[in-house]
DNA sequence: TATGAATGAGACTTCATTCAT
DNA sequence: CATGAATGAAGTCTCATTCAT
């Protein structure tokens, strides 16, 4: 009779503790020791269930993309139009509304300095800003094609790359320098520039 | 006779021997060892030049915003009006013409992750953040002036932000997720991006 | 109805595994959990049927002793005369027929050097040698005695020392320089040895 | 003005405390810290001046062929003839004078142990024995020579690897069953042993 | 100024062993 | 009997920094 595991569970608190050091310290000063402590775990746990502490690096960005994937579905469900649905989108990036969101997105600002070293974080990485750059290629193209007129696939394209763009420098911007632009800003600020870069678009 | 002190000159090679490895590695992996090596000097020369390895990280982050500043001062002068003004210092951050700009590029990115954790370092990047910022502001404000429109305030501070962020997030993915963008597209595309929040903003 | 045991086989594999993985890695690199694997079992079961790591390793001595003695028998009950049984014996420990021979000459290599730290290992090492030693004695006295001579005691210690030495030796070079030696040439040669000093004996 | 380096010293220092560490407790048991204190250094020293552990052991193994080599050429320059030239060559790798020897062997021991693992310290292990095969069969011949045979290449051949063989076995059976063969029994059995092959050959 | 040996702390990782289930 | 999670110690190695020369 198989005891039944407890492996997920506990990747996933050591996930967590990663989050929250890495948050606070980056990447190279979240020892193992440290990531352990705050999830209550010791050391050795690490290593029964992680490989590697990279492996453990590349489940966090798993975690954090999948949790902006989840916010993105439930928002963009209530939204009215194409419009509407981008800027779903772009706030379920942007939303930076409890202290789990500012770790996340000092987390998220790491996690690009280390996909310079780590080939294995930079795929997943990359991986991650192609599928959001996909996304927000469609939803422009749509907003864009509002009225009747249709769009080429330049258009689209750039109006994609300068929202991921922004949206990324937000994140450092807020994780590195952090009260220099107001709090609650990002978000309106990006959706306009993504309305603007339409507008002209048409 | 005392030889004359070629401290400055010993400086300006540890900071580009930092620059060259931290781009490659990031900053906890270029040891002073390695750094050292870079600039084909020993190890314990870089601390008889420097006090610690965090005040050569400093020293780059000058470089860096000097490279920039100077930069932007040679290309703005050429510039015909408010608009050009504006695209000028967009191009003299974006200029990715060559290896020293792409090693610095990756140095910029790291040198925003090493923020979250040193506060000496975030000082110094976010007063850079701010000197970009205000003269992001001013150029704005003149190209939405154009025409005897007088803008308030908020406006162009919204569209240095905008720019600013573009320019970090245009950083982060040429550093972090090469090839994702293609080449030579950041300064067009922030340029576009500019002209369309100001135009909205008229 | 209790569940008849299963002990016996299971040490029996497990003692395989180690025998396995210590023939590829050594001692040390034997850890209970590749020791396990080998044998298709789980870390925890090891320390159910041994007590210890080292208590492995004496059951595998045992064991390796256990078969080159019954080979000894096999081989000497068709041996003619006493230079014949002499011969099946040197034969018995060299015989280097298929890859689990081959795993036990590695194996029996290592146990040697663990002998060296661990005073159990040592004994049951020490007193296979023995074993062996005054087996090779006796044999060696009667090879000698042929022809109605009376040899000392002196004389046929040595051809048996001479012999074991050689066999070692033997086992050492075809574990640590493969191929140093021409496949099957051990045997032929210790026989050699060994008759060439039984004879100057007489 | 360069300082004058002690590498050479330091380094010669690190590989004579692996030698009595290896000798008391075996390779893996010999961690750097201990190796370091034996030498009366620090572990981070050790690696200053190494790149590894294995090196030290390489570079042990270098220093135990170097011995016997001295010693041969000692022993060899005093011999009268082909046979004692092969005794001098049989005694110089059997001598075991004094403690130092005593360490030696019981380290050449585990380093043929060790050959197993690790590529780089076969290939050393197996050139030291190729080495020793080589010189042996070129004595070996001349002593059958002696009296006007010319012996086939066949024949010396084999003397030498019985001889190699039981030199090998000699020191196995002395570090890991001490006292089992009295003690300064080995040189001259391999002696005999050596005669009575090359007689035979005759 | 410059070198390179030296230190000591701390990092990641492995592992024998224990134990609740 | 068997599993697999858990622990705690220990191991190798790296590194910023210091200092005699």
């Amino acid at each position: 009779m198989p005891r039944p595991s407890n492996t997920a569970a506990r990747r996933s608190e050591i996930v967590q503790g990663l989050l929250t050091v890495m948050a606070r310290e980056g990447y190279d000063a979240a020892s193992v020791l440290k990531i352990a402590a705050a999830a209550g775990l010791t050391a050795g746990l690490v290593h029964y269930h992680f490989e590697s502490k990279q492996q453990v690096l590349v489940a966090l960005v798993d975690h954090l993309v999948a949790v902006v994937d989840a916010r993105a579905s439930t928002r963009s469900a209530s939204a009215a139009d194409a419009r509407g649905r981008l800027h779903a989108l772009i706030d379920a990036h942007l939303a930076l509304g409890d202290d789990a969101d500012l770790r996340a997105v000092a987390a998220w600002s790491v996690v690009g300095a280390e996909a310079l070293r780590q080939a294995e974080v930079q795929a997943v990485y990359r991986a991650a800003l192609e599928h959001s750059l996909a996304r927000l290629s469609e939803l422009a193209r749509a907003a864009i094609a509002v009225g009747g007129v249709r769009p080429g696939t330049r258009r689209p394209r750039l109006v994609a790359a300068a929202v991921l763009a922004a949206i990324e420098g937000a994140y450092r911007i807020a994780a590195s320098a952090p009260g220099l632009l107001p709090e609650g800003f990002a978000a309106p600020m990006v959706r306009q520039l993504a309305d603007a870069l339409c507008e002209v678009g048409k």
